[in-house]
DNA sequence: CAAAAAATAGCAACCGTTTGCTCGAAGATA
DNA sequence: TATCTTCGAGCAAACGGTTGCTATTTTTTG
């Protein structure tokens, strides 16, 4: 069986294939009777309208792009489940596409995303992105796009980023008060961007409450497990352990307890840590990680919300960069007065 | 600045959009200095092609449409990342919409993909999905849909789904060899699917290998972190703790390292812990856990590649059902002989 | 009851692309 | 040189819808 068309629902019901159209839409022109039987007709038939035609007459796909470096990270993965959600309750399909980190990939799959005539795009660069030609393009062609999480600078796109440096400031500054003052960061590198940022809130927050920076105590090496799992290791073997680990992470985090567990060092009796993450993640934690809380859903929402605006009021007059404050979430990785074990 | 079409090709060049559509497309009937030209021009005015006129044509959109329950679900963002690769790899687009277990969104998100006329259909139906009239619908329609994960009993739908059953016997066999007699099962629900099959695997495997089945040590209560929190407490207050727990997945399995680690109970020393789950998960544990490994990424694959082999060949003969075997990866929850503690 | 207004349905053109067929010009063959 | 091929390009129709306008019928109004 063949999809059934307005044709077929026109000779069935033998009047002209406009009259179908119109009826289908509501179309005064159209009287309810006939209204009425079109509907029933294109009912019996199983009549699904063909959206791809609709849209090559109405210049509207309904239709989102999302490039994502990768589905694997949790994030992402939460961060598209709530784009996906926020467009279809605003009646917009979504085609999720994966860069895999990689510039050339990301352009593929724009070029792809603009030829199926995606009302608008979101898009989260790759870290090795650095050529802004596309952009440029899209930019001449009036497309919306929305950046999240990481924005290509120098571009005026509207973009939702996480503050990393003030949220950073802010954690540290209530363990500060907490007492602490032995405080080690595993830092990933300091030439990507959330490195950099994350690792000058670490340097600011201990110069703002007058403690000293210990440079053994700032360890570069990567954004991975093993990368944190090396970097206790060193904190470990120098005899000298911080009572805080702040990482620039959640798999760095992963990397401590790994380590921690493997030499008896108990988490958070005998040290605390803490790392930038997002909640969901922080719970599959034993105990559950003292996170810096980069809410993937919140992003999600507010990136799809940005873009629909976007493309449904061209010349809002909202915000267009926004910086979501992350909040600090204690839960059981670091001790507090409040739940310090007796 | 509007999208330019093959129209303001021709016209740039004289000729009629006609030549530049074969010249585009590489077509015999254009000579190559034409064929120089009009991709000189087309580069120029930056033209990207609008797909969605080609497929009105051709009748083929080169897009395949995923449902997938929950894009949270990590196992279920791994295989969607899966399939996005493979999909790309052979030159598909691929639409996502989650269900969120919910049979109504499953019927929508399938329409408006049918809608799109996506050339087949992946589909992981929720757990509530009774009524089979979309999916008949479909077959009328002869668009070819793979069911992954979870199936829909009764339809003839090609599909790939996991072998539970034998898997947990395979898994409790290789426990048991080790030594291990007395084995707990933290079972979620018997009248949900999985959890049926995985506990008649457990308790084959125990009567396979002469060991009775103790009925206070098969728990349900659910599939989630504070059902296996709850269950293990219930071990742990009866006073005499199993010397395995085998979970439904883990999720469970989560819930039972926070509660023994509440409790000062070690992993894996005092206690040895295997579930469902994938390695990528099992890896996040600490120490890592022990699992019968349900491979999305593979899963994913294999799904993709059947159903645009369905779409390319409709009369493939190739199997139709598969039932993927798991392989049991020890990992570090529980000791073995050759990674026991000295 | 005639004329004007409202209601209903259809026509033609268009969205951007592809396809099979036609047609003229150039080159090859006899 | 007359005819047959081949080459290169364009015409018309199609895919499945939408839209503005026109034409017919029915209803309203004075």
């Amino acid at each position: 069986m063949k999809h059934a068309t307005q044709i077929d629902i026109a000779r069935k019901l033998n009047v002209s294939r406009i009259t179908v159209s119109k009826a289908l839409r509501n179309h005064p022109d159209i009287s309810a009777g006939m209204k009425r039987k079109v509907h029933e007709v294109a009912e019996e038939l199983g009549y699904i309208p063909n959206l791809i035609a609709q849209n090559l007459t109405s210049r509207r796909t309904f239709t989102l792009g999302v490039v994502v470096p990768d589905l694997e990270n949790s994030f992402f993965a939460y961060a598209t489940d709530s784009i996906i959600d926020a467009a279809s309750n605003n009646n917009y399909n979504v085609f999720v596409t994966v860069s895999r980190e990689n510039q050339n990939n990301e352009i593929v799959n724009i070029q792809k995303l603009i030829g199926m005539r995606v009302d608008g795009l979101l898009v989260c660069v790759t870290q090795q992105t650095s050529d802004p030609q596309i952009f440029n393009h899209i930019k001449k062609l009036n497309i919306p796009l929305v950046f999240f999480d990481r924005q290509f600078e120098g571009l005026t796109f509207p973009s939702i980023i996480f503050d990393d440096s003030n949220g950073a400031v802010a954690a540290l500054r209530k363990i500060i008060e907490e007492g602490y003052t032995q405080i080690a960061h595993i830092a990933g590198y300091s030439n990507v961007s959330i490195g950099k940022e994350r690792c000058q809130g670490f340097r600011q927050a201990l110069s703002e409450n007058g403690l000293e920076i210990n440079p053994d105590w700032i360890i570069e090496g990567g954004f991975e497990v093993d990368d944190g799992y090396n970097a206790f290791m060193k904190l470990y073997e120098s005899n000298h352990l911080p009572e805080i680990i702040f990482a620039v992470n959640d798999r760095i985090a992963l990397g401590v307890y790994h380590a921690a567990n493997k030499v008896g060092i108990k988490i958070p009796e005998d040290i605390g840590i803490a790392a930038f993450g997002f909640n969901e993640i922080a719970q599959t934690f034993s105990p559950k990680l003292s996170i810096i809380n980069q809410n993937p859903r919140k992003m999600g929402l507010a990136a799809t919300e940005m873009l629909i605006e976007e493309i449904e009021n061209k010349n809002s007059d909202k915000k267009k960069q926004i910086a979501i404050e992350e909040e600090f979430l204690w839960n059981d990785s670091i001790l507090v007065k409040g739940n310090k074990i007796i």
